[in-house]
DNA sequence: CGATTGCGCGAAACCGCTTTCACGAAAAGG
DNA sequence: CCTTTTCGTGAAAGCGGTTTCGCGCAATCG
């Protein structure tokens, strides 16, 4: 049932017809200095009029190096119905195509350090691996050490050394919660996403310094607890209103949860923008679906997943590598 | 930079631990039948005990069979934000992950027969390519001929004997319509997707069917063509509501045009669902984070997903393999 | 001008698993 | 009881690259 692929031309013709050794054919292709001009050209040639293809599985064995980067994301698939994974795996792959890599995916839950999914990574079976949803730094610890290339797409909780690129969620927050008032808000809440992970935290960090600059300190009153979810903004919500009923300006730590914010204000009889004016944090779908439409932070979110390609690229070939965060903007709808 | 993976072992270990030969580890490893039980036990537990795992590269190159199954999906990377796609890739990977076959993604258009990706497809690389928003059947043709076990998702259009999985638009289409009906509707109109995509002409045809089993025929004037986009849904309404003031139901052949036509329909100063009542597809996060929250019709799309694997394996197996449509189902919310 | 160094290159071992081939033993057949 | 099959097995030849090793030659040095 293997396919029956056209034959395939192999170093032994390449050598022949070039009229070198294969292990100049082999220099040559890997672009090793010390190779005279001459042969390089005549391996060149007899590669392209040879059409040839370097074997990944023959290349893989002799070298150790599989050109396979593993895209992990720990958690069960329903996560990867995010858009936002899915976005930014769609950056990731398009990047290291072009540097000859393939993308392998992975989507299950790492249960622990001796998991197979552990195992696998750490048996050479990759030459990297880059994380989504990061819940046990122990595992990458470990990958780590035993010299695994990794990136982690989104900020890590122990801003070890690992490498990492994100977006600047306190900067996106900071400048949402700047243009509430700026349009005039005097009581602007915070619909906090999870604070445990960094992103959460960080929006809510941005939010207060913001918030300070106006010259003020946020009262608790004005940040809510959500967890990402729609429900849980609209809960969050329907507490704020009630708590003080005079706040007119909200930054929801995420799209979903900025929807549900409506609903609740909606139901409570007020409007927005008009009463209360809102803006969310993704520019996902949902921010241009909804009514009115959802003024929002925006991340270029493909834009991260080639960053964390880069990143990746970077370490195989040795260089060294710095965190990168990438800028966010607001995109001013009708909501805000 | 390569990972320094811990020392693997080999079939030599396994071989002398077994007290047998590494063409009988081998056989063993890879089911073959005859071998006697008491080596098929030897070998087994010197595996365990020595904790092996198979070298896939060494493995691939000497059976030709690499372990590896392409996603393809044939388009920029825009069509990977879609949720939809990466739930289906998610529900592959499940699937591929359990058989031991790893999932390599590939976001591109795929330019033409001799384009690289092609070129890669053919040249034996991968043991079977799963492909998403075919455009190109060009391809896909030369490749069977290959021998190069290929599923694809959603119908295609020369309904060829291609393996293929897909939700059943015609059901879907037809039961959300009949729900109209039986609502109360008496004038129920459908914005159409691209009708060129099986998927928009199964829809339109579940439509057509449903309607004609009320005991009418749709005029024309109840059927506005959509693009699938959100804003082309909007402009369908527009239309329908411009022709015939009288529509009191509409199909929205997905739910992002479902959502637009409701944006519509406001804008005219009506309401859903009590003027219009409304049924989307897809049953996405928009349709739930809609106000009022939208009827939709399901598909379960991880389960596409797995099928879409399972008939991929199945190939690999060299079983027959017949094409494998899904039951779609009505999820009520507000909207009709 | 002989001795040392460095560069470019080919021979050959090797990566770890799969598969063909042939052989001895046991089972089946005459 | 001897021949023909069948069955289980190991030796060994690959699969297609990569890499070490060492050799010949030219450049450099004292």
């Amino acid at each position: 049932m293997a396919a029956k692929s056209a034959p395939r031309a192999t170093y032994a013709e390449i050598a022949k017809t070039a009229a070198v050794s294969e292990a100049t054919v082999s220099r040559v292709l890997n672009g090793d200095e010390n190779v005279h001009p001459d042969r390089i050209k005549a391996v060149n040639s007899a590669v392209k009029k040879l059409g040839y293809k370097k074997h990944r599985a023959a290349s893989a064995l002799a070298s150790g190096r599989t050109g396979l980067i593993a895209v992990v994301i720990d958690d069960d698939l329903s996560i990867f119905a995010d858009p936002f994974w899915a976005t930014v795996t769609s950056g990731i792959s398009r990047v290291l195509m072009e540097n000859e890599l393939q993308t392998l995916l992975m989507v299950t839950p790492l249960e622990s350090v001796d998991g197979p999914v552990a195992h696998y990574l750490m048996s050479g079976e990759v030459d990297g691996a880059i994380f989504f949803q990061l819940h046990k730094d122990a595992l990458i610890k470990r990958l780590r050490k035993q010299q695994l290339p990794i990136v982690i797409t989104g900020t890590p909780h122990s801003r070890s050394d690992f490498p990492f690129v994100d977006t600047d969620s306190f900067g996106g927050a900071h400048a949402a919660t700047k243009h509430l008032f700026s349009k005039g808000c005097k009581q602007v809440a915070i619909i906090t996403g999870d604070i445990d992970t960094t992103a959460g935290a960080a929006r809510l960090d941005g939010y207060s310094q913001a918030y300070r600059e106006s010259g003020n300190v946020p009262s608790k009153k004005l940040i809510a607890a959500g967890d990402w979810s729609m429900e849980s903004g609209r809960a969050a919500m329907a507490r704020l209103l009630e708590k003080s009923d005079s706040v007119d300006g909200v930054f929801a730590s995420n799209d979903l949860m900025a929807v549900g914010a409506m609903a609740a204000i909606e139901e409570a009889g007020l409007k927005v923008p008009e009463h209360v004016k809102i803006i969310g944090f993704d520019d996902s779908v949902v921010a241009q679906t909804a009514r009115p439409a959802l003024t929002s932070v925006r991340q270029d979110i493909v834009a991260l997943g080639e960053a964390a390609a880069e990143l990746m690229i970077a370490q195989l070939r040795g260089e060294e590598v710095v965190p990168r965060i990438l800028k966010s903007e607001l995109v001013i709808r009708e909501t805000a």
